[in-house]
DNA sequence: CAAAATATTCGACCATCATCGAAGTGTGGA
DNA sequence: TCCACACTTCGATGATGGTCGAATATTTTG
């Protein structure tokens, strides 16, 4: 045949298992083997054997930290893959409340590899072409020059960014909203600066994202961005719990 | 588990023979059962077996026409995640002289959905861009007031193409080229155009697309498009054949 | 109407592979 | 050194699912 293997990468993509894993790492962290083992409920023995066919597979990578093994996605590619899987993925069958207070927090706001996507995601990129502080450009953005002078106040190092060998900014169509949101290097920088301010937080077990009282109260200030105020009041959360 | 069923989407494409069904379709046609049987080198059982679970997992359509099934990719979506795929899947070891050759051809020109795609696919919207026809906005095109005019001269009905609820003109990422060209509505109907020209022809048996001598001379001196000599000389076909 | 062509369903066979128990490797801490 | 922990490898088992032969619609052709 002449085409590639796709077959492969598929098949590893299509077991119950390692899905559950993968989705899990979609939230952009390297994991331990262990923790991946319980997301999938499997033994580790099993989670064992399919971390290794997907990293021989090319969608993982593992690094050795101790007795520990994390495992991440392999590069930016399978995240974008795992996405436009799940954009043609049937609607999926909400079996109780719980999963449906789950997938409405992803809807609103979840890393997608390393960036912030979602509502949230989305409201946000759009936000920054309307001030002008980016600019769509093929499938890539461009930092405008009054995003030139926004983002380092915003504390974000763009000259550091730059010399990385990282694609600068990506367009990242997401499956919830099918709209495009901000990716890369500097998705992935802007996304770390909001954790570091505290104005979004991980929801833990998952890769769901909160935005913190701060946050929504400073996005709108700063930014003028504003999201719906039904989902706004279930989401705010004062103090980090479980 | 909170995943939708990414799983069975992936799954289904993670077949080997499926796989090579869904590969032909990419070519935008709608073909019918016993070419992909034949196409994926099993007997019709089986390959219709596949095909209505593909069918079943929301990956395909058909229609029937007489005694004949067509069948076609459901969406355009089903189309990109396909393409996503191949970008993440492992350099392919190359088997053959033939498959070479093959691979070279799907590289040079190939039809990717319904439009245009691989080096002349890209080449073309490039110097559409650089003549000022069309303009990329986001991740789609706009037609310039220079476009408003050439484009009917060349053929193509603009404002039928718009009345149709189909996205006008977008970008399309291949795996090849890792650049982008002209897709949707109008990418469609400029490809149309070109086969109906005898610019462009199908190479039988596949999604490759052949450029013809006077494809190449009109392209050239209508567009100032131009391809590498090396290939240049190995794709020319005289007369239409098969 | 008969024969050929297209495509489907049913049933059986067989290979693949996910799963886990048991045992092994290597690391960290007392 | 001994033990606990994280992870892996090996081997056996069981289930899923791809494959094709045979039979069954349905439509086109002669």
């Amino acid at each position: 045949m002449a085409t590639p293997n796709i077959v492969e990468v598929a098949s590893l993509i299509g077991d119950e298992s390692r899905a559950a894993m993968l989705m899990n790492l979609l939230g952009g962290r390297a994991l331990p083997a262990s923790e991946l083992a319980r997301a999938a409920r499997v033994t580790p023995q099993t989670a064992s054997s399919h971390l290794a066919k997907m990293v021989e597979g090319g969608l993982l990578v593992h690094e050795a930290y101790g007795r520990h093994r994390y495992y991440r996605l392999a590069s930016e590619e399978v995240g974008q893959a795992l996405e436009a899987l799940n954009a043609i993925a049937l609607p999926k069958p909400v079996r109780s409340l719980r999963e449906s207070d789950q997938s409405k927090a992803l809807h609103f706001a979840r890393t997608c590899y390393d960036h912030l996507a979602g509502e949230v995601g989305v409201a946000l990129t759009d936000r920054m072409l309307e001030l002008g502080l980016i600019r769509a450009e093929g499938r890539d953005y461009v930092v405008t020059t009054d995003g030139a002078k926004w983002f380092p106040d915003f504390g974000i190092d763009l000259d550091g960014i730059r010399r990385g060998r990282r694609h600068f900014a990506r367009e990242c169509l997401d499956w919830s909203e099918r709209r495009h949101h901000l990716a890369g290097a500097l998705g992935a920088a802007l996304t770390n600066r909001l954790f570091d301010l505290g104005w979004i937080e991980r929801v833990p077990g998952g890769r769901a994202v909160r935005v913190t009282r701060t946050g929504f109260a400073r996005l709108e200030s700063d930014l003028g961005a504003t999201f719906e105020e039904s989902r706004k009041g279930a989401k705010i959360s004062e103090s980090p719990s479980v």
